[in-house]
DNA sequence: CCCTGTCTGTGCGGTAACGAACATAGCGCG
DNA sequence: CGCGCTATGTTCGTTACCGCACAGACAGGG
């Protein structure tokens, strides 16, 4: 796990001020995040606040009659727990791992510390939000407007752009619980992508073969968050 | 205007501490703000930012193809240009006046002056926007399960609790326009609320005649929007 | 090596919303 | 007072997705 334990695994963490991620060092705990772990339940208070490095975590929405929607992803270049800094302390969302992997775990005390000196921390943290908005308002539009498989596209690429890989490891079960559809729905448009030759999958593993052909499926949703996201993180999104 | 020319009119400017509101007072002015008028354009650096009074304002997406849906709706309740003070300036979306009447605008480095003062203007802020956020995700998941007429009674509801009266100006037309729907399920979904006398409309203007009616038939969206703005903001949401 | 559970594929009827075309109806202005 | 515009109403075929039911297929453990 040598290589995996580097804090700047994490593109906020590594956009903090050296002397900020010095003294948050001692205190950022390794923590390994499983497949379906729920990092923080809707309404509930936040004691750590999280970096993932090579996991991602999903903001979801859970109705009453139990299906749910994804809000937003999150993964190496972000942060959850943001109702902590924004005052709200909890959210009526929940967050649950959904591509295991490592993060770093931190307490909610420590960050707000360094939140509340109003410098270059608090600057940061609230640019992120301001992506992780764009992000969410991106998905209801999409709700809205695009198809089943345009929709795939667009969450196929966030997702691989927080990894480092090409590889997710994730059922089509999964996806479709995170975009709020039907599981055969998931197939026949994972189906679709495997003839044209853009992905390969078996069993839970999704292999992007080709990204530019994914892309060109993808409706405008992704590249509109992407460059938000570029834009006010100043770092590429992509892993 | 006698009565209209009351900043407090709008609950954001009201929970300023005293000595805020009244530093800021010389410097609010008065703005009709008419039906259509964009305030401001995606990307566009923002001048000023907006306190609804008696107007409101959708944030709105507007696809390539030209057609559009509503991310959020501001009213009496909030403030538009969260992007100033989370520092990225711009937003990927449009802010559009739904519901003519006026509002407060105020220069944008007076705001951020007392932004960075890093005390209660700032917390509130931030509390009003983890509060937006909350509505940008119900949209989200809203546009993915619930049926056309659930969203009009949510869209109504959420409407109305930013107004005073149990009016609102709008065609089908323009309400089609911000659900991302077309204008004839618009048709069919509020006949079918005039039907059942939860509401009466002709002519561009919407009577709600039983609002616990409406309430039934929304989904859970409404009720979970309305509840953590309370909760945020602990002052109603509604008028 | 088979058995079991998980993952994926497929077919079917049902439905909500779509796109387009067109019909009525109220309002305002000349 | 009637003309024209805007708002609302209605219809029809189409489509994307749903819910359900079940069939194959692959993997790992006993």
């Amino acid at each position: 796990m040598d290589a995996s334990d580097n804090p700047q695994q994490n593109h906020l963490l590594a956009a903090l001020p050296a002397t900020v991620l010095k003294h948050f060092s001692s205190h950022l705990e390794l923590t390994s995040m499983h497949l379906g772990e729920v990092l923080y339940e809707p309404g509930a208070q936040l004691r750590h606040v999280y970096f993932p490095t090579t996991s991602i975590v999903s903001l979801l929405y859970v109705m009453e009659n139990g299906s749910s929607a994804e809000i937003a992803i999150v993964g190496n270049e972000g942060i959850l727990g943001i109702s902590l800094f924004m005052g709200g302390q909890s959210t009526p969302s929940r967050a649950v791992v959904q591509s295991a992997g490592f993060g770093y775990r931190l307490r909610a005390n420590l960050l707000m510390q360094e939140f509340n000196k109003a410098g270059p921390v608090m600057h940061l943290l609230l640019r992120y939000t301001q992506a992780l908005i764009t992000q969410m308002s991106q998905t209801a539009v999409c709700n809205r407007h695009h198809s089943l498989n345009q929709q795939l596209c667009r969450w196929l690429l966030l997702s691989l752009d927080r990894l480092s890989s090409n590889n997710l490891d994730m059922t089509q079960e999964l996806i479709a619980n995170m975009l709020g559809v039907r599981r055969e729905g998931v197939t026949e448009a994972a189906g679709k992508l495997q003839q044209a030759g853009l992905i390969h999958y078996s069993r839970g593993r999704i292999t992007v073969v080709d990204r530019p052909g994914l892309e060109a499926q993808a409706c405008e949703c992704y590249a509109v968050v992407k460059k938000e996201f570029d834009r006010l993180l100043s770092f590429p999104a992509t892993g």
